[in-house]
Formats: structure tokens, C-alpha cells, sequence
DNA sequence: AATCCTGAGCTTTTT
DNA sequence: GCTCAGGATT
């Protein structure tokens, strides 16, 4: 116990044993988060508050979940009943799963449903588009997706939706046709999983009860990373301090709330507190990540936000190097530099895999690869297809759902004819006719029909239940093995002089089945029913993407961008691409509080760093197939001028004065890197970025960026109160002042 | 059924 | 400028 609670500083100590009651916990990066967590949960059961059953811990991805139990299992000795692995923990969506297959009937489902990705989804909706003719121009399936999802995250039923005009009206009728077309083929996407549950909870008033007098204590990991519908649902089940209901232990920072985009509702931390009168909000403020400069900056920066719940790093190292702030000519200029500075610091002893290079968006990866590539640094790009999500394992996924569940539509449609038997698209036509005719899923339908499609449809019907039955005493992994052969998977793969990875995924999903079947190990009963077991495996499937692209190596420079370098943390970091319009990104300028989230953003990326903090920016870069001549970032003025020291000299004072001198670093011989191109020289009527303009509308301003030559020609204007504006030069009658 | 071609889109991402 | 999806072509 006191082994427990050692080395925890006050404000640590204070969270793990805060005596019973609903509490928020701010804590900022690299603060020890995780570990206040995982020892108030191992507390809470050594004190014999709790059981373990007794815990609900919610995380938002599967990878925090693992690590949690992971150190959460070696935080709880084994044998005294104390087993970390009956604590249900998991992410949002997992513990709905978890809690509709136990009670589906209840939930209106069959015990086999299957769940849906994102990309199945929208597969979904274009084959209902398809199916009931509408125009998918304009009803685009990814905005009907967003509207779909949306409306599940808000809580609104089709009935329950607000109807302004015909288009919604419209969507809501869509709506309701892929409710019934889910419903029909006994799928759930992500969003009916949360809805569902939550429905489930609250209008089942016994089973609401059970569960909150069963877990007595709720834990949220990365609080403000929470949608509205995953607060409600957790409000469900704390019944708000009410007798009976868990108490809530929420962790999360406001400043690293970067997730708005898909819902997050960082408000959600503010309504906890207010809605379950919490008393005292405990701060982790003490950082120990990084040294004292970098927090500084971090600080400086985020202090430019407003509607903070407020909160200042500090650490007791010391301040540590100054940031190293570089000023490139261009994109590749800037990737020769990053490689430059990395070769410095491999040569100094550091290792590749401590090296992260960070970007706002993941175009900007190309041309830091290439130069990497060219210097023959290993690296390694995050991002991109994950395992569950690779071509040839959904389609043998396909087919394993087909075995689960011959009703998946979007399984069938996938998979008829993959790999190619002579099923067309004529004979798909007259299967879907059929299946709206005997309102019946597409597999339903095969025997009624009759002619060519009838035979080879037929056949494909026989391949499917043929595999049903040959597999229904294998064990998981034999299962899926057998799967890939029978389907003719392996044999199309085989024959691809190209399909040497896709095969070796193929014989990797057989690995992730039989580790799964390990995993699952302690349950026996779901052994002897492979195809329950199956049902579960591909729901694993669906809920866990899997890793990311496979590593080139392990010691490997990481390329990612800022987003999903959250939560990670590197010795040297180089935060590139650091200009108006590229970060903050333009996009988000116009967005409400959409600055506000780019300066988070900002925050957490300047948190990455333990030692080394570089910046840098370009002063012009291709972006959609133009040259682009951008401002340095605002983020880079918002950082204290001591905290920095520029390894190029700056171009000029302040920002936006114009394309200045370019000159070489003073500090380590720089390679004359292939010459550097001229400067760009652009017609633009004597004009330049930085100057002062009159327009005779909108008055005075100041170039802030231009693109395009010739007659496309266009400069960005600031004109202060009357907007920031792009003008054509051709068109827009612009006096230089 | 495979291959070529055209055009749209282009911020961030987990479940 | 690059990629990906879907249509048209062979």
C-alpha cells in the first residue's frame, strides 16, 4: 500500500485518494495522468472500497485501454482475488458492445449483430442510395453519413429530428430507410452502438438499476474528449449522485481538446462540474516531460485562449536549451534542414526512434519523406490503412461475416464476386430487384431466382454454407484459415505477382485470431461455440482497427502529424510547417473557436518534447499544385522572445515584410544543398506580400499571402475589421500605399 | 474483367 | 500536384 502511494506528488496523492465523490481532475501534459488513474484504481480495491467488479474505467482508444491493465496488473498482486481483468475497462464503444450482445434481446438485436466501421458504413448508404434510385449527387453518401451520425450523437431518433426545410426532411426519410436497412441486415455502426446502449439504460429501468448499483466507481480517461451522448450516457449511470449511482472520476485537460471536429464537446467538463457539484477541481500542473523553456512556451502560447478552466506547467528541471526556430526558403528546404538537424543529433548519440517530426496535415509528410528517403534515414509514417482495415482482410472478413451472419448485405455485395466468379453487375440488379420484392436480405434472396444469375448466385450461396457447415467444430484460427482457402482468397493472392504482403496479412489475420482465442482464454463457455466466438471476433475486428502501417524498421524516425502525436512524447521533436493558413490551418479560421482549437492543437504539439524543440516554417510551399507564399504563424510570435534563438536570421522584423534575405545558418556547415531555386519572381503588379494596400471598397490592408501568376494572380488581403479576403489582381483594383 | 481515363477534392481521426 | 473513386473503354 504505501508502495502504492510512494513518490506521488501532494496534488497526485490527493486525486488517487479522494474519499468518495464525483470529481475532475485537470491534468496537463505529462503530468502523470495515466498514473494517477491506474493507482486510483488499485487503490480503491486494496483499500477494499471496491471490488473490482465493482469498476467501470473508460478510455478512448484501445491502446490506452491495454496499457492501463497492463499497469494496472502489476499493480495488483494476483491470488488475492484481485483480478484486474474483472474490472470492465475498455473505450466507450466497447463497453456499449459489451453491454448489448448481453442483453440483445432487450436491446432489440440478434446476439450476432455485427457493427460497422466507417468505411462499412458508407458502403451501407451508397448501396441504399442505389437501391432506392436517389440522385447521389445530391444527396452526397458522405454527407449523409455525417448527418446520420450526427443526429445519433445528439440523441434524435428520425422523429425526433428538427425539420427547417425539405432537403432535412429529405435526409430524415434517408435516415429512416438506413435505420430500417441496419435493422434488416443486423448490422450497428459506431453510433448506434452508443445510442442503443443508452437507450437501452434509460428505458429499462431494472436493468439501469443493476448497473448502477454495480459499478460503484466510474473512471474517464481524456474527459474532454467526450461527445455529448457519451456524458449522458455516463450521467445514466452516476444518476447524478442520487442514491444508487456510481461516482464519477473524470481526467482530461481542456487545453488538449482537439477533437471538436468529430464531436468532442470539451463543455462537457464545464456541465460535470456544475451538474454533479464538484467541489474542489484538482490540478496536476507539475509536468515531468519536458524542460522548463519548452513548458514555457506552451504556456505562453495557450494563455492566448479564452474560456479556460485555467491551469500553468511548471517543472523542477531546469529550463533547458532554447527553442531552435528555423526559417526555410521552401518546403524542401525545410525537409533538408530537418534531415540535416537529425543526422546532427543521430551523430550525437541520439536515437532515431527519439526523433518525431511533426505536421499539421498529412499532405506535408511527402516531401520530409523524400528527403529522408534520399539521405537513406530510416523513418516511419503514422497514419495511413490499418490492419483491419486492408483490402484483402476485409474481404476475408467479408466472408467470415457471411458465416456469422448471411444477412450482412454489405458483406455480400463485397465479396460475390471476390475474387471474379462470373457474377456481374446484371445479375446483382435482378438479386437486388428480388431482395426488395420479398423484402428479404440479398443472400435470402438467391432461390428466388431463376436463369443464369439463379445458377451462379446459387453456387455462391452453396460456397457460403458449405463453409458454415465445414467449419462449425474448428477452432477460431482453423476457421479462418480454412476460410481463406475455401473462399479462393489465398489462390487469387497467390497468383497476384503483387500479392505477397496481402498473403502474409492473410496468414497475420490467422495470428490475430488465434491471439485473440488466447486472449479470451479465461472464458471457457465461449469456446465451445465457434461461431459465437467468430461473432466476437469480428466485432474485435471492428471496434480495434489495429496497428498502423507496418514499422520500417524499428529504429526509425517518426513522421505524424500533430493529432496523433497526442499522448506520445519524443526527445527532439520538429514541429514543421509552422504558417498562417497551413497552422492554424484556413479552414479553421472561419470556424467558430476554430483558432482556439489550432492553438491547442499548437499546445499539445509543443508538449511533445522532452529535450528539443525545433520550429520551423517556409516561406513558400506547393499546396495544391501551387506555389504558396505564406506568413509565419502566429503560434511562433506567441512564443516569449527568450525562449528562442533562430538558426537562420530571421527575414525581417515582425511578419509578413516580404520575401527576405535567405542566408545560411551560422552553426554547423551547411551542405550548399542543391542550389537553391531563385526567388520566385511574380507578377504581381509591384506588389508584395507585407505591403500596405487601399482597396476602394474595403479600404486599407496589408498583403498577407498571394498565389498564382499571370492573370490568376491572386493576393490575400487583411482588412482588419472588413475581413481577410482573397482578391484576383486582375480584377480587384489594388493601390499600393 | 482488366485497364485506362477523367474529375473531384484536398485538415485533423477513433471507435 | 497527387490520389482515389467511378465511369468508360478495350
Amino acid at each position: 500500500m504505501s508502495d502504492l502511494l510512494a513518490n506521488l506528488n501532494p496534488e497526485q496523492l490527493l486525486a488517487v485518494t479522494l474519499p468518495p465523490q464525483h470529481a475532475l481532475v485537470l491534468a496537463g501534459a505529462g503530468s502523470g495522468k495515466t498514473r494517477v488513474l491506474t493507482t486510483r484504481i488499485a487503490w480503491l480495491i486494496q483499500t477494499g472500497q471496491v471490488s473490482p467488479q465493482g469498476i467501470l474505467a473508460v478510455t478512448f482508444t484501445n491502446k490506452a485501454s491495454r496499457e492501463m491493465l497492463a499497469r494496472l496488473s502489476t499493480m495488483l498482486p494476483a491470488g488475492l482475488g484481485h483480478n484486474a481483468r474483472s474490472i470492465w475497462m475498455g473505450t466507450f464503444h466497447g463497453l456499449c458492445n459489451r453491454l448489448l450482445r448481453t442483453h440483445h434481446r432487450e436491446a432489440g438485436l440478434p446476439q450476432l449483430f455485427q457493427i460497422l466501421d466507417s468505411a462499412d458504413q458508407l458502403a451501407a448508404i451508397k448501396r441504399m442510395l442505389k437501391t432506392l434510385n436517389v440522385d447521389d449527387e445530391k444527396f452526397p453518401p458522405r454527407d449523409l453519413q455525417h448527418f446520420i451520425n450526427a443526429q445519433k450523437e445528439a440523441g434524435h431518433r428520425p422523429h425526433a429530428v428538427d425539420v427547417w426545410d425539405d432537403y432535412t426532411r429529405r435526409r430524415v426519410e434517408l435516415y429512416t430507410e438506413y435505420e430500417a436497412q441496419c435493422q434488416r441486415e443486423s448490422v450497428v455502426d459506431f453510433a448506434e452502438l452508443l445510442l442503443r446502449s443508452y437507450e437501452l439504460l434509460e428505458r429499462n429501468e431494472p436493468l439501469r438499476r443493476h448497473y448502477q448499483q454495480r459499478f460503484r466507481h466510474i473512471l474517464v480517461d481524456e474527459f474532454q474528449d467526450t461527445n455529448r451522448l457519451q456524458y449522458r450516457w455516463l450521467k445514466l449511470l452516476a444518476d447524478e449522485g442520487r442514491d444508487g449511482g456510481a461516482w464519477l472520476f473524470c481526467v482530461g485537460d481542456d487545453d488538449q481538446s482537439i477533437y471538436r471536429f468529430r464531436g468532442a464537446e470539451v463543455g462537457n467538463m464545464r456541465d460535470f462540474e456544475r451538474e454533479f457539484k464538484v467541489s474542489n477541481v484538482i490540478r496536476l500542473e507539475q509536468n515531468y516531460r519536458s524542460w522548463g523553456n519548452i513548458l514555457d512556451a506552451a504556456n505562453a502560447i495557450i494563455r492566448h485562449n479564452t474560456d479556460r478552466l485555467g491551469k500553468s506547467l511548471w517543472t523542477e528541471r531546469g529550463s533547458g536549451e532554447p527553442l531552435r526556430v528555423f526559417e526555410a526558403f521552401n518546403d524542401g528546404d525545410e525537409a533538408r534542414w530537418v534531415v540535416e538537424e537529425i543526422q546532427s543529433l543521430v551523430r550525437d548519440g541520439m536515437s532515431r526512434a527519439d526523433i518525431a517530426l511533426l505536421y499539421r496535415s498529412n499532405a506535408q509528410s511527402r516531401v520530409l519523406e523524400h528527403q529522408l528517403f534520399s539521405s537513406g534515414i530510416p523513418y516511419r509514417v503514422y497514419g495511413g490503412l490499418r490492419f483491419f482495415e486492408r483490402q484483402e482482410i476485409k474481404h476475408a472478413l467479408a466472408y467470415l461475416r457471411l458465416i456469422a451472419n448471411p444477412d450482412d448485405d454489405t458483406a455480400f455485395a463485397r465479396v460475390v464476386n471476390f475474387p471474379t466468379r462470373g457474377i456481374g453487375a446484371r445479375s446483382l440488379e435482378v438479386l437486388q430487384d428480388a431482395a426488395r420484392t420479398w423484402q428479404g436480405s440479398l443472400y435470402a434472396s438467391v432461390p428466388h431466382l431463376a436463369g443464369k444469375p439463379g445458377t451462379v448466385l446459387g453456387q455462391f450461396v452453396r460456397l457460403i454454407e458449405d463453409m458454415r457447415r465445414d467449419t462449425r467444430e474448428l477452432p477460431l484460427p482453423e476457421l479462418v484459415d480454412h476460410v481463406l482457402d475455401a473462399s479462393g482468397l489465398r489462390a487469387h493472392y497467390k497468383s497476384d505477382k503483387e500479392g505477397q504482403e496481402r498473403l502474409e496479412n492473410l496468414d497475420e489475420l490467422i495470428n490475430a485470431a488465434a491471439n485473440f482465442v488466447a486472449e479470451m482464454g479465461a472464458d471457457g463457455e465461449a469456446l465451445a461455440q465457434p461461431h459465437a466466438l467468430l461473432a466476437d471476433f469480428l466485432a474485435h475486428a471492428s471496434l480495434e482497427a489495429g496497428e498502423h502501417q507496418a514499422d520500417a524498421g524499428t529504429e526509425a524516425v517518426q513522421l505524424m502529424t500533430v493529432h496523433s502525436a497526442k499522448g506520445l512524447e519524443f526527445d527532439a521533436v520538429f514541429l514543421t510547417g509552422l504558417e498562417e493558413g497551413l497552422f492554424p490551418h484556413e479552414n479553421s479560421i472561419l470556424e467558430r473557436d476554430g483558432l482556439e482549437e489550432e492553438r491547442r492543437l499548437m499546445y499539445v504539439a509543443v508538449t511533445r518534447a522532452r529535450e528539443r524543440l525545433y520550429l520551423s516554417f517556409a516561406q513558400s510551399r506547393m499546396l495544391h499544385g501551387q506555389v504558396r507564399y505564406n506568413l509565419r504563424s502566429r503560434f511562433l510570435e506567441e512564443i516569449p522572445e527568450g525562449l528562442t534563438k533562430w538558426l537562420s536570421v530571421p527575414s525581417a522584423r515582425g511578419r509578413g515584410a516580404g520575401f527576405g534575405g535567405y542566408f545560411e545558418p551560422s552553426r554547423s556547415p551547411r551542405v550548399a544543398a542543391a542550389p537553391s531555386p531563385a526567388q520566385p519572381s511574380r507578377d504581381l503588379g509591384g506588389l508584395r506580400v507585407g505591403q500596405q494596400v487601399k482597396h476602394a471598397r474595403f479600404g486599407q490592408g496589408v498583403i498577407v499571402a498571394a498565389e498564382g501568376g499571370g492573370a490568376d494572380a491572386r493576393v490575400q488581403v487583411n482588412f482588419g475589421s472588413a475581413g481577410l479576403k482573397w482578391l484576383l489582381l486582375a480584377v480587384a483594383k489594388l493601390e499600393a500605399c
